[in-house]
DNA sequence: CGACATACATAGGGATCACTATGTAAAGTG
DNA sequence: CACTTTACATAGTGATCCCTATGTATGTCG
């Protein structure tokens, strides 16, 4: 019925999707190609056709993960007309979910990041895919440093690299103690960074609640 | 010739350093018991009596983990005259070495985090442990305002929160591509957190020469 | 429509791993 | 110095996992 060529593109597809899920989820070595396979409706035959191994299926994770996260980056940008909005976007897109894989986006962003540390071969990849990120946030600062009519105190590559920094950190201390790091807290030290005033009109945040063990 | 409680308490000190160490440098799934057992020079035997199992193990280090950090945080921050030498000391402290094991203070902080977000009761440790870490830094910071003379433009929580986010974040990329993140835009973001002015006399950041690939 | 190539399925092997049951030397105790 | 307990070593087992060799249905092409 398909062609070869649809059919090898989509098993390849749904391979990549449920290792993407399983990775995410369970970490890398805790998950059988057997399972990824089983998820993706194939069997480990295809897998191994298709990437050679277990660790050419994260390297091949890895390359697609490169262009789906700048586009992802930028994708829920749009539509919003605020610099808040903006800034509010960032990170509400990197905590609730991705728009497609629930919060697995950061889990499995800090599971390619220990490969990525511990093999050159990954680490050249991960290398590669944070340069274009700070690239690409660099380039949209000083589009709204025009269009919103804010000076940038500092070169857009450096604020770029401080606001995914403040980005990654707090989403770190965050999925491990969420009423620790309201969404006010991540605003405002994002605005610090860009050297703006601080938000009028908006109130202190909440005094800290978290259980205390 | 030594009493049943010290060798007991030597064992258990060589087998989680062992297991620090290989924890960090290859994870946790890529460890095996046997291999944690050698490197303290002991048997699994005596690894499952004293901690019941490999989680038990994972458990026990993230315990101990908790006072060693909060500890290190503080530690290096001692005798350091001026403000940018201690915000300078919590960067390098984080990323060249922890003054015992390499850089594999920050391998495991991540290798930690994924399994804190994984399991329930790691995650509890987890949590409790960066709030541990943020009370004492904002502890520290109202000292330091105190000291250096300069005013808190938010409650010290979230500032904590903020720089810690910062280092953390800075570190993440740092370790894929050191030449992106020269110490003084990890020390520049920090101040602006803080809402100090950039400091003068400084010559701004070397122009990015990270290879491109 | 027949021969070949492609894409994937099936079955199984070799190695590794977490864990357990049992043995034993040393420390503790009266 | 007999006896018990502690702290760890030794040896082995079932399960799991990555990978490979081979089989087969489907698309492709002269």
């Amino acid at each position: 019925m398909a062609t070869q060529e649809s059919r090898r593109s989509e098993t390849r597809r749904l391979l990549l999707a449920a290792a993407t899920e399983l990775f995410a989820r369970n970490g890398y070595h805790a998950t059988s190609v057997e399972a990824v396979a089983a998820a993706a409706e194939r069997t480990t035959g295809a897998l191994y056709n298709h990437f050679g191994g277990k660790s050419g299926l994260l390297v091949a994770l890895l390359e697609d993960w490169i262009a789906s996260t700048v586009a992802g980056l930028t994708a829920g940008l749009r539509g919003v007309p605020d610099l808040d909005g903006r800034l509010g976007a960032m990170w509400t897109g990197l905590i609730d979910s991705d728009g497609e894989g629930g919060d697995a986006w950061l889990l499995l962003e800090f599971e390619l990041w220990l490969h990525a540390v511990r093999d050159p071969e990954i680490g050249q990849i991960g290398a590669e895919r944070f340069r274009q990120m700070r690239a690409g946030l660099a380039g949209g600062l000083e589009d709204w440093s025009a269009e919103f009519g804010f000076e940038l105190t500092a070169p857009a590559d450096e604020v770029a690299a401080q606001l995914i920094a403040l980005l990654v950190g707090m989403a770190f201390q965050h999925r491990l103690d969420p009423v620790a790091v309201p969404t006010g807290m991540v605003l405002a030290g994002l605005r610090r960074l860009l050297d703006l005033p601080a938000r009028p009109g908006l109130p202190p945040p909440a005094v800290q609640i978290s259980a205390s063990a």
